[in-house]
DNA sequence: GTCGACCCGTGACGAATGTCACGGCGGGTG
DNA sequence: CACCCGCCGTGACATTCGTCACGGGTCGAC
């Protein structure tokens, strides 16, 4: 029997991946969190084999609940994500996470990898590994991400100007500059395809 | 037996969500769909009893699918969401929605709300009903968030005039007076805020 | 050393954007 | 009825934005 906790601030999914998961005669959900705080103590608790941790929680994320909890217990744990970008990835193997699944992928894949990762196999999404491995990193300089950051919500040029001590001209330039490389026309459209692609 | 179509972009959620309805006995899932375009094509060709719509997809959002499918077909549409606003309740509502359900609420609840809508009777969530009462309704017109959901990803205004059959000239002045009414500067902010309030 | 990146700045140019004043249309309301 | 409001449009205006060409600086790689 495979004892598994769940963790995900999303009450939806965390009670239908529980229900699914509870349906399987090797698996059984012995906690379910609704935050990394709390996963973390109930890990400690209860050493449970596995944990499935959402990325995107408040307070803790996914990532770094499970650096805490492979700290203290001989737990294993598997990150479940909605953005996942390769960076993300590297972040998840460097904290020592043995499974990676993104939440593209249906939800009978999660019973699955829950039982790979028990098994003390690994599993990475192979969609997200491939990309990883062509390091589709971003084209901009460090320089240009500050100016998108700084301009994310709206700012004028002259206020990302003076945000980052530069003149106004410099700013202007940064963005043409990243214009050309995205192939985009304005500085909004420029933020939205970083945003999207974890850049910023 | 009710018929129930489910639409929702990730495929985790919404296929876990319907392995769960398939448990009910008196639930028949009859179509799953990954964006408002089939969600639409799959309802009018298979007029299900009610449909589950994610309010978050690419393309047709949850409320205009539902607009559609309302405009075609008698079935009844009800919007899951994760970012519950007063202003999407009061889209949703407006476009002829019976239900409405946070995903904040545990997944049991959704078997118990296609039961009631299908009954022909209305759910909202309470505690979002709560706030859209007591909070204040959006001061744009309707078409000056036309305007703004139109040029929600960095449209120049040229774009925004040709989609919505208008002149440049008059979209500038829906911009302007947008920006007047909430003492913002530039277009981007404007629909920062109001996707921050829900009102696009 | 040279070369190429990234960084910072200037100046000038055309295009896009936001502001203002104005008029016309229709649908409500007092 | 007059009146206000939302809606659509025009024209003119100042500002902002993005583009281009240019120069100077640092730094690491070859």
């Amino acid at each position: 029997m495979i004892r598994v906790l769940i963790a995900d601030d999303e009450d939806m999914i965390r009670t239908a991946l529980a229900a699914l998961l509870r349906l399987e005669d090797d698996l059984e959900v012995v906690a379910e969190c609704r935050d990394g705080e709390s996963a973390v103590a109930e890990a400690q608790r209860l050493t449970p084999d596995v944990c499935l941790l959402d990325l995107e929680m408040p307070g803790l994320d996914g990532v770094d609940t499970a650096a805490k909890i492979l700290r203290s217990v001989p737990s294993r744990c598997v990150i479940v994500t909605r953005h996942a970008r390769p960076g993300v990835l590297r972040r998840a193997l460097g904290a020592g996470v043995d499974g990676f699944l993104p939440k593209s992928r249906p939800a009978d894949d999660v019973a699955a990898v829950i039982r790979e990762v028990a098994a003390g196999r690994r599993y990475v999404d192979p969609e997200i590994a491939a990309d990883a491995l062509s390091d589709e990193r971003s084209p901009l300089t460090d320089r240009e991400l500050d100016v998108l950051r700084a301009g994310a919500r709206g700012e004028t040029v002259a206020e990302i100007a003076s945000a980052l001590h530069l003149s106004a001209g410099t700013v202007r330039n940064h963005v043409s500059s990243v214009l050309g490389k995205l192939g985009l026309a304005s500085r909004q459209q420029a933020t939205i395809h970083a945003r999207e692609r974890g850049w910023i």
